[in-house]
DNA sequence: CCGAGCTGTGAAACCGATAACATTTCCCAA
DNA sequence: TTGGGAAATGTTATCGGTTTCACAGCTCGG
């Protein structure tokens, strides 16, 4: 590994003081054209580019933003990271990722690591859902006094920073209604967990949907379960056999459309058929929803947009002192065929 | 924002050098424990951390491992930046993700903008496969001589740095094996691109390996197409709707995993049924591949070991100087349905 | 012919740490 | 009591930039 040349090299090379070297690098016009030619040319024989290093030390700033979730595998957030990039990217910033995993909460660690790095602004999407209210304030707080900070979340969390909340009405009702509209009366919500302050409150937000409809929300019906597929299939099963099949639900609503893969799954090998004898809606809109068999009716919660938002409003925030402000970006239903809406299938 | 305390504020408080508090914040056991024990006080009163810049300045590194790859949405990268991810943590250092998007070359604005951000390494996966052979190796030996170049790549390329190699053979062999014992002879090959350098060459080894075993390479049984669901889907239409039915393909292999969620998607609108009249096998064993209908026979190619051995790689490579050399991970191919293997299925 | 006002350039402080080296303190044996 | 050596602590240069300020040289009006 050969050492990189510094300012200094090319200051004594071309003649100059550093400080010349830096307004030819800056384009700065206070130079003579001729200092800036000769200057240039030793720039260009030695590849010469500023350190980032001795730049974030002189500014005080990394000129980069983290973003905090659970795991990049899980497509949601795959799309939170990816939208945050380009954002990032647009307005010559880096992301530093920080993969939380199941653990969810925010440890002391990852505050002092953030402070120490001396992020521009930190972005939490999922990782704060589950934490206890008391610690998570007390960390943000703590962040807050060094940086901006932004999470993108249900909205009953009201957290003291720049909130980019997930629209959980709609993320309800939208599924509801349709299925409603389709004569389905018995609608089943898996995955997820309903009842703890876990997750992002999907489940929440569909049982009170279902009471404002006058719907059942037998609690038989609302199995708690995890995120993926093997959580939906194991979900189904379970429901499905506690209940004598004339008491069966007619639809599913599912936490993600993980969930939903792996009940389309477990539904087809008990010999139901899509969307005939159940109808089915996932969340998240996923890229395999269109290509599933039947292909899967889901919610789009827009996480791509909440996530730019949230980086092009961390690095407003940067500047100006923060405020604490909520922006939500309207769900959306995107209807294919697993609830058979296509084949104008209407329930009784 | 307030200002962060430097190591001069917590000197001064506790009425010690600079020295004494790195000391104590490095548990250098050559301080008193009392004068520790002050000095640490001070430390936890303001947070203190020293500053990630100062060290990377001082230190002249910074930590930090580029990963290099066309886009994260796609899993295959997904996965490999995961890896990536989880062995630079494990060795206290962070990833720094570039995305190329379709324009695959190394750019000479990458290539500074690698130099001048002073990354300890860098891993590039996917992005270079189509690039221009004297174009790339100029800029790996640019790269080369500021730190420890990997790639992820087709074993043929044979590039001056570590080359993590994906195995091509067996990513050929097995599925076509895998058919030819089913009793599949027409077996045709869906996406990537075959003819040019372009793509990892999965095409190339699939037409040898046909040719090995003496099975038609008929070049209607190979269609040129990207690398996603819509290119699966145009791609079969294509195919055989060129050919009379009698000369259709009993088995397709495909590019990738979403070329063939696609292909499967237009198989069934055609009124096919899988795998009775057509057997289909993906690439990259992806999460959905176990949730598909039928369920999808896939190769592996463990993208997480082969991130996994470069990013150790490079962080060894980082003491030493680096040499050229090549790690290949076998491998390995998944059975599932949608070959009919499980149903005793034999053509012919 | 002198000084005000530019323009171009350099010297030096600073950003926040680390580490080599210097110095002080302390303890104990002579 | 003192001297030697180890232990504890301080001083200072350095990493590679940016920026402020001072100043030299030049132009031009009076």
């Amino acid at each position: 590994m050969s050492r990189k040349a510094t300012i200094y090299d090319i200051a004594r090379e071309a003649g100059v003081s550093t400080a010349t070297v830096t307004r030819v690098v800056r384009r700065d016009p206070h130079v003579r054209e001729a200092t800036r030619q000769r200057v240039q040319q030793v720039i260009d024989a030695h590849d010469y580019t500023p350190s980032l290093s001795a730049q974030n030390l002189e500014s005080g700033r990394s000129r980069t933003l983290a973003v905090v979730l659970p795991v990049i595998s899980n497509l949601y957030f795959n799309r939170i990271l990816d939208a945050a990039y380009w954002e990032a990217e647009k307005n010559h910033c880096s992301i530093r990722l920080f993969q939380t995993m199941e653990n969810q909460a925010i440890s002391s660690e990852l505050v002092s690591e953030l402070i120490r790095c001396r992020m521009d602004g930190v972005l939490f999407a999922g990782s704060i859902w589950s934490a206890d209210r008391d610690d998570l304030n007390f960390a943000l707080d703590k962040l807050r006094k060094y940086m901006p900070v932004a999470t993108i979340c249900p909205p009953d969390v009201s957290l003291e920073c720049i909130c980019i909340q997930s629209d959980l009405v709609n993320c309800s009702r939208l599924p509801v209604r349709h299925l409603h509209t389709l004569g389905h009366r018995r609608i089943a919500f898996l995955g997820g967990s309903m009842h703890s302050k876990d997750t992002s409150r999907r489940g929440e937000g569909f049982l009170e949907q279902l009471r404002l409809m006058n719907l059942s929300d037998d609690p038989a019906y609302h199995v708690d379960a995890g995120y993926d597929m093997e959580s939906g299939e194991r979900a189904v099963l379970r429901m499905l056999s506690g209940l004598d099949s004339s008491r069966w639900p007619t639809a599913i609503v599912t936490f993600n459309d993980l969930v939903a893969l792996g009940a389309m799954k477990q539904l087809k090998r008990m010999g139901l058929s899509l969307p005939r004898d159940m109808a089915i809606i996932g969340c998240d809109n996923q890229f395999f929803c269109a290509y599933t068999d039947p292909s899967l009716t889901s919610v789009d919660l827009h996480p791509e947009e909440m996530a730019q938002s949230a980086v092009r409003e961390l690095l407003l925030a940067r500047e100006s002192s923060s405020r604490s402000f909520a922006i939500v970006r309207e769900a959306t239903l995107v209807i294919r065929e697993s609830c058979g809406a296509h084949l104008g299938f209407r329930r009784l």
